[in-house]
This record gives structure tokens, C-alpha cells and sequence, in this order.
DNA sequence: TGAATAATGTACCAGTTGGTTCATTATTGA
DNA sequence: TCAATAATGAACCAACTGGTACATTATTCA
């Protein structure tokens, strides 16, 4: 029936580097299966493509085509848009979250350690914009998928814990006022990070300043810091 | 109630060429043209469609359908999904900042008339979540379509002076400490009320609390009140 | 080894949607 | 008054896009 079939390929390439496989132009090579490399892969380029055109700009076609592999690969691993979507959202989050994790910050003392923890909240953010993204387009869509997660909640519980560890050693020691809420804190640092990032190109049009420049970025930061600090220090 | 007939539809020769669509000769009512209503309205269905889908989500049609004129007449007016998209973002942005611009804060005290700015932006950004949802979106666009507006620094800078004015008064009275921008004093503030609107999904989501419940809202106002006020006192 | 199953590629389709064409009616100004 | 122009409506279309049918190849395991 096909004559075109392509097959008698002795040719048996190692899989050694990085195997890099090359579209079938003339002569195949034998396909290797990958499931979990190819899963990953597009769960990288939607993460790539949501973040930036959001759910609804976002094109199937133009994520199977930043892979090696098919859209037809997209629905059997992902079933549909929404579901390749919400799983893009989650692995987002995972991502995020575990490098915040990674924060040692019970060894140094509460003043410092907020200072250092909303320091790298700052970096965090602005090192992540395809997470920021997503994560508007998600506030876009009123949080439909991402209440569909079972995850979630366990996957961010550890960041207000954090925060409220943090947060009674101050007011032990002394230095920290009593009376505020460790949720509260998380969530003002959060707004004046993210939208250092989520509102980078209207604030920067209206205002006409270059939010990506090294010098305002420095700037922010600080202040940011300073925001933070002034707010729950005593006096 | 219907005396102004429509004069007896003769038939009229298609002029020339083929597939020339008649009228059905029903009765109607004389259309009346009212160009500046139904360009307002399409702006109305336009804000409210573009703020809940974004600019690739929302449907020509279904803000067609919206209003009481047609698809044709969008184009008609605004030419294209973008020149109508741009259109709505200017008319957000416009009405935002007319009601911003009623605020009289000279006669205050600094303190004061910081606490009582901060307190109209927090309720101001709750109260314009459509408003909220197209700056988001746009941002999404990374400002492609607001850095075609003329008029949007013109419609922003007033926001600044305010500031600014309110600022060196706090400082000249001794009660604010100098050396702040006044720029990044308002970008502290949009992003505290921003994020609060913007996010309210995801963060509401994920630390399992209601944004939207009053004694939230209540809370939170005064925690931001209090950030800002902290931030630039003296002491 | 050799079915059974998992993974993958290709071509295609049907519904949607931005945008247009053709035609008509209201309004205006000289 | 009456042509010129502005405003409007309805049907239509071509391209795009999420999703599938069908076919094929790799992998697994009894």
C-alpha cells in the first residue's frame, strides 16, 4: 500500500550524546522512545508558550513545534488544551517553590534573615517571568484550573510557614512587633514582587522608566526591603 | 404607532454583476443613526469583554452581541480587534484616573493625606476590577498596544505630581523622611492594591482565605495603610 | 520469541472567528 | 431639493486551530 515505506536502516546510531534526533529528512533513523524526556519536553514548551501568550493565546501547534515531538504526542499525554494547562501551571508552581525551599534561614537572626528572604523573593521573581505570567493568565481565567489542582495548596503551605517561623522569632526576641499576621507579610512582599515584574510594561510606559535596568532594579529592591522591614520592626 | 411606512420597495436591479442580496420588503422602523451611542456602547462591551478574556480571548462577536448594533459597525469604528482593544485600554485607563484626579489632599496634613490616598487607591482598585484585568492583560501583551497611545503618559502623569507635591510637603513639615521618589512611593502603592485585585484568585486559592469577605478587605486596607505610612515616616 | 501494549507520526477535519462584500437607509449641506 | 456622504445590516468566507482517525514502530514480558 506504501511504497514510500522507509525501513532497512542498519545504520544503528548510538544513543550515546544527548541524542539529538534529527527529523526524518531522508533516511530514518530507528525512533527511540523516550516517554519521559518527551513529556518533559512539553511540559516545557507549554510552560514557555502559556506564559507568554496566556490560555487562550496560547497554540498547540506552536508548542508541538518548539519539541521534537507532535501535537498527537500533546493529546496522548495531556488529553486536551485545558489539561496540558493546568499541568504547565502546576509544574510552575513545583518549580518555583522548590528553589524557595531551598532558603536557610533559621541560622541567621530574624532582622536578617526577612531582610535576605524578601531579597531573594525579589530575585526569585524576577528570575522567573514565565512563572509570573502563567500566573497571571491564571488570574485572567479567575482561577478556574488552577482549583482544579490537588496539589496546590501542599505545594505552597511551606512558604507561609517560613514566614511565620520567621516571623515569631522576631517578636520573641524583640525586634519584630507582636500583633501581625504571617500570611499578611507573605502577601505584601508577594504584591511588591510580583508586580515589580507582572507590571513591568504599562508601569514602565506610563512612567516612562526602564524597569529592567540594573540600577532601578537595584533601587527597588532596597526599598522593597526597606518596606518590609520598617513594617514589622518595633518602635 | 408605526405610520412612517416604508415607501413601496420596487424592484430594484442588482447594478451588474452577480449574487446581489435584496432586502426583505418587511416593514420596519426607520433605523435611527446615533454614531456617538453606538460607538460608546461598543466600547462598554469592549472593556467588559477584553477585561474577562483578555485581548486572544475575547470574540468580536460576542461583544457584537453585547450591544444593540453589529459586528460591521465595530469595524466600522475601530477597524480591527487591536484598534478596538487599544481603544478600550486608553478608555480604561481615562476613566481611572478621572475619579483619581477628585481627590483634594491639600487641605490634609502629609499623614493624613497619605493614609486617605492609599485608602482611595486600595478601594479604588477593588472597585475596578475590569479595570485591573485589562492593565493585566496587557501586560500579558508586554504593553505592545499601550505604547501606541499618544495620550497615556498625558493621562498618568497627574498621579505623580500628586505624590510628589504630597511627599515634599511631608518632608518640608518634618514628618517624612527625605531622600524617597515619589515614582517609586506610587509604584509601592499600585502594587500592594494591584496584586490584591489582580491575584485574588491564585493567593486566595492557595492559602485557602476569601479575598473578597469584608473583614479580609478591612484588614488588609489597614495593613497597607500602615506599610506605606511606615515607610516614609521619620524616626 | 512473539503477541500485547505503549509510544509515535501523518494527514486530515469540522467548528470557530476575524474580517469583508454587497447592499441599503439615514443625514447633511449647498 | 437632491446628490454626496455617513451609518448600518446580513450574509458570507478563508484561515486558523483544537482535536482525531488511521497507520506504524518501539518495548515489554510471559
Amino acid at each position: 500500500m506504501n511504497d514510500t515505506v522507509q525501513k532497512s536502516t542498519q545504520v544503528r546510531p548510538r544513543s550515546g550524546s544527548s541524542g539529538a534526533r534529527s527529523h526524518p529528512s531522508v533516511e530514518a533513523e530507528p525512533r527511540i522512545n523516550d516517554p519521559e524526556r518527551t513529556r518533559a519536553e512539553i511540559l516545557r514548551a507549554a510552560i514557555d508558550e502559556f506564559g507568554e501568550k496566556g490560555l487562550a493565546g496560547a497554540r498547540i501547534d506552536q508548542i508541538a513545534a518548539a519539541t521534537k515531538t507532535s501535537k498527537r504526542m500533546i493529546y496522548y499525554y495531556f488529553g486536551s488544551k485545558d489539561g496540558l494547562y493546568l499541568a504547565a501551571l502546576e509544574q510552575s508552581y513545583s518549580q518555583v517553590r522548590d528553589r524557595e525551599r531551598q532558603l536557610q534561614l533559621d541560622d541567621m537572626d530574624p532582622e536578617t534573615a526577612l531582610r535576605c528572604l524578601a531579597t531573594v523573593m525579589f530575585d526569585h521573581h524576577l528570575d522567573n517571568e514565565s512563572y509570573i505570567r502563567i500566573v497571571m493568565s491564571e488570574n485572567i481565567n479567575r482561577g478556574r484550573y488552577l482549583a482544579q489542582s490537588k496539589i496546590i495548596q501542599q505545594l505552597n503551605r511551606p512558604a507561609i510557614t517560613l514566614m511565620r517561623t520567621l516571623y515569631d522569632r522576631g517578636v520573641a526576641s524583640g525586634v519584630f512587633r507582636p500583633g501581625l499576621d504571617a500570611t499578611d507579610i507573605h502577601a505584601s512582599i508577594s504584591a511588591l514582587c510580583f508586580f515589580n515584574v507582572s507590571n513591568r510594561h504599562t508601569f514602565g510606559l506610563i512612567f516612562q522608566q526602564d524597569l529592567q535596568s540594573p540600577s532601578y532594579i537595584a533601587n527597588r529592591r532596597e526599598n522593597i526591603v526597606q518596606m518590609v522591614l520598617r513594617y514589622v520592626r518595633v518602635t
